[in-house]
DNA sequence: CTGAAAGCGCTAACAC
DNA sequence: GTGTTAGCGCTTTCAG
């Protein structure tokens, strides 16, 4: 007997007991100790009402009596209750997030636009989930994919890099809100920033200020950004009756970020230079850090700006304002925040067509062409 | 009778019908037209088997015939499945997901330490969710709130702030790992870059260089990094028996960004060569940035850089090689990556006492200071 | 090896 | 107003 007993407190013990002892004890230390792991079953307990009720009281919902209300809010405080977060995702079938695909490359660029994002966002309350692509070629579908794991978040951003073809009809098919910032696709909203028109109001600056022989110093023109911004600087020089002096046009041969470099602007420069035994009065350059490199070569050439040559970029990058740099300002902030505005717009409201948003930037003016 | 048979078909209709033609319709849309919302109820239905087993199949766990594993698989893939990613964190009790708070600021460290990041927890499969602080005094607190909503993450990192005290006992109590990047507590994993030990090499190359007359130019010294570089310097100076010339020392006025600034450079360059007949025969500058400010203010004055003066900066920006910057280079990307290990680390295994690993900087030998 | 069932923590429709 | 219950979609025992 003695021996059955035993055997039987044991199994009653392991089976009923144990489990629950634990579990109670686990409580315990969840709440005294590390103020962790509070649900609303813990909290409607406490309170002595009813899940429903405390998750309505939570969640502001007014059919609730101010006395119930004071009693849930007092106990949650005390208990330090804190929502878990992929619950309250799962139930209301929302990410209550946005993901950002971009490239790592365009530094000056991608912080202030991300500045701009972050701050947006903030206002709804979203979280940002970042995919930095460090190569383009080989990851962008892969971040794509991961940013638009079912439910992950609620619309996707996606920068400056050519969108992925294959992935239009991904998108349309499951309706997955996205914007494209800084690139551009028919069928979705984007927002860019107009090169071309950029140029044009450089190029028109340069020629309303009495300069002549108008050179370009521009990236590669594969890339978009740098083909633009050069077809305005044409198109301005022609409206104006103005000459394209081909001996003081250089595009770079440096192909690392398609020439987007201060030593890509500085190499050119040399090569301008290098060519013509006289020089242009004015050179607009497709990028400020490019200008950078321009300004480097002349000065060691002993050749004066605005003297001597007046010299216009474009981005207006934080280095812009140290060099006194004349320049066109890309309003990055601004587009960051302006994207996510238009991504939230789309989210609530499946609407009509894509939305295409212009930024026309402004002419900065400082010291290399007053 | 007609009556009652109507009223008895509207009512079963209503509450039986209506939902579930609704239900199979709306799988049916799902199913075809989106490739969307498929769960693992369809796949089993489909299959014919249950959703445990699916789920068996779907995690790889190796208790399910081929057979079974086959047929599920084939359906997963023709019915384009997708797991929903809060299902599977809420039911795993894991975030699958670090955060990064982290200020903007910062821009040049920033971006290649989050490069570094992003390409480690690729590794891992997790997402990160970014928190970008703009106005670090008033702004932290609130995202490491946000970054710890309970089960948002596993853990997070926490980058070149204070961190602030107050939160010690938050992270302790909920034993959410964190890790300080570029900023130090005592009572948490911190990685940092040992400015003092970077400095000294600088100086100590300066001097076995065989230049006396060393001059510093040196950020605001309330910044820890400003003061630890300082400090550096100083005692290179003194273990080698070599003169502190006060007058060849500027802290920077300048109080944006705490005197990190090209601008601040210059600035600090011309009180410098304003208040001396003579200059020194080489000056250590406290960042890259500033050191570019002081070359512009050297050049300007005629100044060859290093044939009168060397300079030697710190940070090894992306700048310092398009101007041949000698320099310290810190090495960011590493720094990311490591620290998503330690973090990893952590998460693994709740250990002992917090690790501080320092990175020893090493000299990058450019045209400034040959 | 596999199906059924009990969670994960929360929301929301439904009764009373 | 408020408690109960049925999901949200997945993981993980627990029996067979």
């Amino acid at each position: 007997m003695g021996y059955s007993l035993r055997k039987l407190f044991k199994w009653w013990f392991l089976n009923l007991t144990m489990k629950k002892i634990f579990i109670i004890l686990w409580k315990h230390f969840q709440n005294k100790w590390f103020f962790y792991g509070i649900t609303i079953y813990d909290i409607a307990r406490e309170a002595k009402v009813g899940i429903g009720t405390v998750s309505r009281v939570l969640n502001g919902n007014p059919h609730v009596s101010d006395e119930t209300r004071r009693k849930v809010l007092e106990v949650a405080r005390r208990l330090n209750y804190q929502p878990h977060t992929y619950a309250q995702r799962l139930a209301k079938q929302k990410a209550y997030a946005i993901s950002a695909v971009i490239p790592f490359f365009i530094s000056y660029f991608f912080i202030e636009v991300l500045r701009g994002v972050q701050d947006k966002i903030l206002d709804y309350g979203f979280d940002l989930v970042l995919y930095g692509v460090n190569d383009p070629s080989t990851q962008v579908e892969h971040y794509i994919q991961k940013s638009t794991h079912r439910g992950k978040v609620d619309g996707v951003l996606f920068f400056s890099m050519k969108f992925p073809e294959a992935y239009t009809s991904y998108f349309k098919q499951r309706g997955i809100p996205i914007v494209l910032v800084d690139t551009f696709h028919p069928k979705f909203d984007s927002i860019t920033v107009d090169n071309f028109q950029g140029a044009y109001i450089a190029t028109k600056h340069l020629i309303e200020h009495g300069y002549e022989k108008i050179g370009m110093i521009v990236a590669r023109l594969e890339s978009m950004p740098a083909k633009q911004r050069f077809d305005g600087f044409r198109k301005a020089l022609s409206d104006y009756g103005k000459i394209f002096y081909e001996e003081y046009f250089v595009e770079s041969r440096d192909t690392r970020l398609d020439g987007f470099t201060r030593d890509a602007g500085y190499q050119a420069c040399k090569e301008l230079l290098s060519r013509n035994r006289e020089i242009p009065s004015a050179i607009f350059v497709s990028s400020d850090i490019q200008a950078i490199g321009v300004i480097e070569a002349l000065s060691e050439r002993g050749i004066k700006v605005p003297d001597d040559v007046a010299v216009i970029g474009f981005d207006d990058i934080e280095l812009a304002k140290d060099f006194g740099l004349t320049t066109v300002r890309q309003p990055m902030y601004e587009i960051g925040k302006v994207a996510v505005e238009k991504l939230f717009e789309r989210m609530n409201s499946r609407k009509t067509k894509p939305e295409h948003i212009k930024f026309t930037p402004e002419l900065v003016i400082r010291k290399t062409c007053p």
